[in-house]
DNA sequence: AGTACCACCTGACGGC
DNA sequence: TGCCGTCAGGTGGTAC
């Protein structure tokens, strides 16, 4: 489920109970998750530390702990993050406990341990090194037809690709395709300015109704594609059924009926 | 440059 | 009910 408004919510989730809060305990009893670093080292730089700062970039969450010095957070594709009493038990497939001062842990969950912690200098420095596109919340729409001159492929893979702009994933490109009425595979070299910009005005409502519903499945507007998302259900708009195609890689969801644009 | 495929790891779901 | 194959919202590496 992590992508940007699932990330976005979890950093507000951050801010709500963990930022001013200091680390008294730090717990990894999943160390596979942990990168350039080991238990041990977390342990000794975070203890005693107090969480002064949240940040996001695309689908990674930072933590400002001491000047200079970032934990970084990434979801995969099942992670997330939660709040637990010191009297509850932590969530199974807990990977990261932070326990903080106000009695409460703050625990990093990854069944699939596919996601990583980290640890930068900034968000913007860590952004640049891993080699991310600016944040798809934070775009204009100028950046944003800048970002599609000279491409060749599909609009989809443009949409996810993180060096071009940094978080959206499988689930709200398809949600960002099917609002701005556009198929999976139409080129990007095939938009003229006026659709490029309907194509961005789409993507930053999908992104902040999202964000507003907090991110939540059940919170979705009837008229997005995501409640109708799977095999066998109706276009809400047009009534088609729903289709799966492969695109980029992915199984993408699109309507037939009203996203028309083909590649070329 | 762009896209497909596999690997990573575990859980959920549909068919039999 | 139980087993098994298939698929899953991410990224990174490889291959074409």
């Amino acid at each position: 489920m992590p992508e940007l408004p699932d990330v976005e919510i979890y950093r507000r989730h951050l801010d709500r109970h963990a930022i001013g809060r200091a680390v008294v305990e730090v717990h990894a009893p999943s160390p596979e998750i942990l990168r350039h670093t080991s238990p041990h080292a977390l342990g000794r730089q975070l203890h005693g530390q107090r969480l002064e700062e949240s940040g996001r970039h695309g689908k990674y969450l930072f933590a400002r702990y001491a000047p200079g010095h970032w934990l970084v957070m990434h979801f995969g594709m099942t992670g997330r993050l939660a709040s637990v009493q010191a009297s509850d038990e932590l969530p199974p497939h807990t990977d990261l406990v932070l326990a903080l001062d106000d009695g409460s842990r703050l625990a990093y969950v990854a069944p699939r341990k596919l996601g990583m912690v980290d640890s930068a200098e900034d968000p913007r420095t860590f952004a640049a090194e891993q080699g991310l596109g600016p944040d798809a919340l934070a775009l204009g729409r100028r950046e944003f037809e800048e970002l599609a001159a000279g491409r060749r492929g599909g609009v989809k893979c443009w949409l996810m690709n993180q060096e071009i702009m940094a978080g959206i994933g499988n689930v709200y490109s398809d949600e960002t395709l099917f609002q701005a009425r556009l198929h999976p595979k139409t080129a990007v070299a095939a938009l003229d300015s006026a659709e490029l910009g309907n194509l961005f005005s789409s993507l930053s409502r999908v992104l902040t109704t999202a964000i507003e519903a907090g991110a939540d499945p059940e919170r979705r507007p009837d008229d997005f594609l995501l409640p109708h998302r799977r095999r066998g259900a109706t276009c809400p708009r047009c009534g088609t059924g729903i289709e799966r195609i492969q695109a980029c890689g992915r199984g993408a969801f699109y309507c037939p009926g009203c996203q028309d644009r083909r590649p070329g």
